[in-house]
This record gives C-alpha cells, structure tokens and sequence, in this order.
DNA sequence: ACCTCCATTGGACTAAGGTCCAATTTACAC
DNA sequence: GTGTAAATTGGACCTTAGTCCAATGGAGGT
C-alpha cells in the first residue's frame, strides 16, 4: 500500500473556526477534516498516515482535555495541538504534561498554527515509523510458539544452550533446534541482531 | 563514596521570596540552597546527588528561561520547576517544551510547589542512575585501543570473526584476541551482554 | 483414521568462538 | 637505550553453535 496522504484534524464546536481552520489548512497544501465534538472524532476510524490534532479546550461535552486523557488511554497516539480563547496557565501545563505539541491561546496567528502544525505532522511521521517498526518485531516474535519464546527470551539475555537446556529440562539438541527457529522466524542471521530486535520489543535483556 | 542528600536549589532575586521557600523546603526536611540570581547558581559547583530547581522567571540580568537554555546548553541537566508572578501561557509552553517538570503561576499553594519539588527529586534521581551507568559504559569503551574499538562496534552488529578479519586487513587469529580483551575490558561473558551495552551506549547495531 | 503443528532427541559433522602459551614489530615515553 | 603498550600472528585444543538427516509421541482439527 502506498503512503496515505497526511491529514490536520480539527476537533470544534464552533463551525466558524473549524470553517477558518479548514480553509487555512486546505491553503498550504494539506488536506483537513473538522469535527465539531470529541464525539464525532472519537468515530472516525484512525487514519492510516501521518496526522495530527488541532484541538479546543473548551467544548460541551468532551473537553479538548478529555478527549487527550481519551486518546491516551486507548493508545490511539496522536500529537495533539490545542487551540484556547480562555485558557489558563496551569491547563497549558497541565495539556503539556500529557504531551500535547503545543497550546496556542487565541488569538494566534496563522504561521504560528502552521509551524506547529508541521512540527506535529513531522513527529508524527517519526512516530509512525517507529510504531510500524515495533509492530513488524511484535508480529514476529508473535509467531514463535511457546516453546520457542522461551528459548528466545534466554538466548537474548546470553544464556549457553546447556544452560537454556538444564533450566527448561530439555536436552541441549532440543534448544538448537529451537534456536535454529527463532533465528529464522525472526529473520536474524546473528544473536546480535536478534538482541537487537528484543530491545526494541522490550524484552529483558542481559542484567548489567 | 555515600549518596549525598538531596538539595533544592532556589533562585529568585525576591529575598522575601527566598527566605520563604528555604524555610517552605527546609519544613519537610530537605535541604534548601538559595540564590538571588541566575549567575550566582551557576557559580555554584553541580551538586552530586539529586537535585531540583526551583526558578523564577523574571529576574534582572539572566532570567529563568536564560538560565533555562544556559543550562541544557552546557548539558548540566537538572529538573526545574518554574514559579512566576507575571507568566503567560506561552511562556509556560516554551518552558514545558524546552523540559520543565513544572511551571507554577503565583500565588500558589505550599503543598503545590512540594509536590512538583518532590516529583522532580524522584525524576532526577531516575535520571542520574540512568547517567551514572551510561557514562560507566563509556569509561569501559573509552578504555579500548582505538583497534579494540573497532573489533567492538563490528561485533555487535553481527559481524563473523572473519568477516572481521577481511575488513580490517587482518587475521582471524588478531581478531580474537582483540575480541577477548574487549570482552574483558567491558566486563561481559556473552554477545548478547555486549550489545546491550553498545545499545545503551547509542552504538549503532544492527541495520535490520 | 489422517494430517499438521509442536516438542523432543540422536548421530555425525562443520564452523565458529574461546583459551593457553609464545613470539615479533612498531611507536612513543622516560 | 630501555620499557611499555598496542597490534599481530601461530599452534594446539576445547567448547559452542549450527546443519543435515531421521524419527517418535502428543494435541487438535478435518
């Protein structure tokens, strides 16, 4: 499949706004959906490509907060611009604390929009492949059957097949014929490489 | 030696404002160190045990964004929470992007400030274990020969001892023996421990 | 019943890594 | 010049890991 096309959400109750920042949006290039409540977000299936969230503090329902803490728990990772006519202080800290990009309080000018709006694109873009990556090791290690996990789990933490071998009861033939496996299904030539993949997946690796 | 105490830096140009606080932090039994200015903290020797900042932002002379920057540019890495009079949200923004654990308008409530001092204590106590074994890693790379040092970052990406050899013009046999001292002189038994190491190290392993 | 996947193990080898002992050459500092 | 550290290489040998071929037994699905 090739590279979606990057899309600039905007979540607002009040059409004006989403009306202006569609318009703005649309204007450098990049293509823009509105919505008018955290609701009406929160029912759009994820998009597959680089995104981001222009979002309002202040809105009926789910507040622009709500929708952050939301987001956040169910893992749905998006970098999130917020958008403010009364905002305070301790909200701005509060929404960059959970990670928000920036928090633009009205009125802003339209460059400083854009600049964060490309600076969140870009991180997301990061972001993605990183995910993509992770996910590509997960669905791997995935496919290796109990058994070979276990091995697997040893083998990055530098354990000798004996070793392996005497704490799973098994013969040592036994765990190089696993070893063989994982070493295939994880597509590794090297218990380098295959170290390699395990931090990334966050499997414990040697003690220090 | 022992692990030092815990000490919040104050800097404030207010002496009102520091006497407060010193006696504020000094009440939950934590030792409190006060400076009128930003120059004058940084005449101070870093202090080697977890520590925290706590920073006005306007002051005469450098202020606490300055000193903000200063810091992270001379890479004295320090959790600071910000406390103003006269902030505004994209001062706090600014504050946050560029690190800051917290940034507390005035007025604020005693137990606020404790709480933001006692969460950035915890953060840099994280944060030095996190320093304090990476450069332990470092002092043992720094410790190879700069051949050693090559055999090091070809062997946790994978490489064969002769593929090794090939490369760097050598025997398979030299390769060996230098692979051995490195084992040694980074004090691991196993490839597997060594790449963690080079991971952690930011030593780049394998492509994958 | 039959088939597939998983887990196991053996034998026979090949290849790769590691160890011990020993020796040479070069560069640089005292 | 002498000494030290670094880089090199050889030989002999042992330990580990990996490969090819072959086979058995159990669990679960068709």
């Amino acid at each position: 499949m090739k590279a979606a096309e990057p899309i600039v959400f905007v979540v607002d109750d009040d059409a004006s706004v989403c009306k202006a920042l569609d318009r703005l949006i649309r204007s450098v290039g990049l293509k823009a959906e509105t919505f008018p409540s955290a609701k009406d977000f929160l029912r759009r299936e994820p998009h597959n490509g680089p995104s981001c969230l222009v979002l309002d503090i202040r809105m009926p329902g789910l507040s622009g907060l709500d929708l952050q803490r939301e987001l956040a728990a169910k893992d749905y990772s998006i970098p999130i611009i917020f958008i403010t006519g009364h905002g305070d202080i301790p909200m701005s800290v509060q929404a960059m604390k959970a990670g928000a990009v920036d928090f633009l309080p009205k009125p802003f000018s339209d460059q400083e929009l854009l600049d964060a709006i490309h600076a969140a694109l870009e991180k997301d873009t990061l972001a993605r492949e990183e995910r993509a990556e992770l996910s590509n090791i997960q669905r791997r290690i995935g496919s290796l059957t109990p058994r070979e996990h276990e091995v697997f789990v040893r083998v990055v933490t530098g354990m000798l097949n004996k070793q392996i071998a005497w704490e799973l009861g098994a013969s040592e033939k036994t765990i190089k014929v696993h070893r063989a496996r994982v070493m295939e299904k994880m597509g590794v030539q090297s218990v380098a490489e295959l170290v390699h993949l395990a931090e990334k997946a966050g499997i414990p690796t040697p003690k220090v």
